[in-house]
DNA sequence: ATGAAAGCGCTAACAA
DNA sequence: TTGTTAGCGCTTTCAT
């Protein structure tokens, strides 16, 4: 790599010292105006620029803000990583993305990698394996090092920090409220996440409501491997004279739609769906999927705006965790009545 | 923050100076095995990880490498980005992953903050914006300075760099042909991306096969605004008698499969649909879709791959940039006879 | 108004 | 076998 400029180069080539030309660069008052301006002048013929990399040594802080998400092939992931570097970038912050591909042992790794001196703070979600052992040292080992975190979607209450959750229990019962009061009697429900906190939310609030009303049946269906089990969900879906889905994450409603008119029912006439995500799948569905948007752009801008917020405010006087609930909305489309 | 573990306490603590417990850690074998051992223990101990930060300037490598994405919610550059990112972790590098939103000014503004010694080297696609400009002068500066470069789908002739590409035209033909050998004779090309080099590559393909074929016929319906624009496109689908779309992008498939549903056509029967990038909605879309894939993970993988053979051989005797093709293939199922 | 010097945490050539 | 020293590029305090 070819050397960069540097201080010491601008330095001697202008007979100066190089903490002239650093206060040059900074216009500091008690450097003379043609002083800077001789300084100015080589450093933008050079087009010099600060190395990273020394500043953050002597300033212990990197301007990079470590990401790490279970998923990126997921629409919800994708998007709250969108927002999140919109956000960062806007306050110049980098961000590093680090993929756990929902593996505990990458967690592990990757927080560690990053831990040393490489991010100012975490934003993360975790992952499916790490929820399922729920073993957290890693998290805590940040918290012991006072490194500021922000934990969205998959969260855990055994760590006390800032949080930005969507309000899922909520948002199903509105969902499943709204079926029922189109006229649905029977639902299905249909997950391929109903091992992840978020999964299991949704179904409670599903449950919740079904209860309150008598005259609504509730059958669930999970669905561990979506290639396979096409199958049955055929089965399940003729033999259960059903007239509603509510799929508990985007993929599921999918499966349900196609499913349906695959099997010749008239969506919504014959069945209602409704779905969590609204990502492509949901646009670009005939007909238009119903879906809960969680805002996951919007998401990942507050849990980006948060973090930072910890992070220059460091003089706070005591810490004390907020945790954030995006509103969700349901979006109406042509899946529903 | 809380203050990490330096070796300069350790050393300390140990009684040591800071160079002996600097080698000590690396098992250098001018140090005594009793000491190495008491190194370890305390190291241990205090669970001791050396400061990236100081290690890379040191060392003017930071073991990370800038990757630069027009877009992060079309599955292909999160497919990309999966690729990249498991084939960098294994070999121990980080990944700064920026998005441009198709954006000149911000692609430019991203280069220029990385090249700062964050990054060891760079893997980009062009924004939508800096191929209709053509202005190039941001990724001169890194060839200028020496930084490793590869460019991948979205590239340009004028940068001499590692490239990692997508036989576009040709997959475009292959796909085309298998329309025409299905029996198909009029073919409409449906586009959202009529003004990337990919989207006219794929363009030129199809009507190369559809020039050698007198008795087919080609028509084409480039889509500016997917949302304000469904009646012209079903319009377009109704009036023009086609028995056949070619969707250059995901998106425009899906469309067109959509679209005819919702008119009543049969696919494949009356309908035949191709589209490119095998993505969620190719997979979730009723008929499943019969798509060109792109193999964009492996492409991602291959790119990782170029760039890190240029930064662990530097000795390398002369540059001479390579570009890989990726091979596509066309997945059939169920949108095709 | 300018410069010398220390230090961020680490490595490595050289000295002892 | 261990330690001293210089230096990566920068900031900043304290002389001059």
């Amino acid at each position: 790599m070819r050397k960069k400029v540097t201080l010491k180069q601008l330095a001697k080539e202008l007979n100066l010292s190089i903490s002239t030309v650093s206060k040059s660069l900074k216009n500091d008052s008690e450097i003379s105006q043609k002083t800077i301006n001789r300084v100015h002048e080589l450093a933008n013929f050079y087009n010099y620029k600060p190395n990273a990399l020394a500043v953050s040594l002597k300033s212990n802080k990197t301007k990079t803000i470590g990401v790490i998400l279970p998923e990126i092939l997921n629409h919800f992931f994708a998007k709250v990583l969108y927002g999140i570097e919109q956000q960062a970038s806007e306050k110049g912050y980098k961000i590093v993305t680090c993929i756990t591909n929902e593996s505990f042992e990458k967690e592990v790794e990757y927080v560690e990698m990053l831990n040393y001196s490489s991010v100012d703070g975490f934003i993360m979600a975790l992952s499916q394996e790490t929820q399922m052992y729920n073993r957290l040292y890693h998290v805590k080992e940040l918290q012991r090092d006072d490194v500021p975190i922000v934990m969205f979607d998959r969260v855990s209450e055994e760590i006390d920090c800032d949080k930005v959750i969507v309000d899922d229990k909520y948002a199903s019962k509105t969902a499943v409220q709204y079926l029922i009061e189109t006229g649905c009697k029977k639902i299905a429900v249909i997950s391929t996440i109903f091992d992840l906190s978020v999964g299991k939310l949704r179904l409670e609030g599903a449950r919740e409501v079904v209860a309150e009303n008598t005259d609504v049946g509730l059958i669930e269906f999970p669905i561990m491997n979506i290639e396979k089990e096409e199958d049955e969900i055929e089965l399940f879906i003729k033999s259960n004279n059903i007239d509603a889905v509510l799929g508990l994450d985007e993929t599921a409603a999918a499966i349900a739609i196609n499913m349906s008119n695959k099997l010749g029912y008239r969506i919504p006439d014959d069945i209602s769906v409704v779905g969590f995500t609204d990502g492509l799948l949901s646009k670009h569905s005939y007909p238009k999927l119903t879906t809960v948007s969680q805002h996951a752009e919007e998401l990942g801008a507050k849990a980006a705006d948060m973090l930072l917020e910890r992070l220059e405010n460091v003089s706070e006087t005591k810490y004390s965790a907020k945790t954030e609930v995006v509103k969700t909305s349901l979006i109406l489309r042509d899946s529903t009545k």
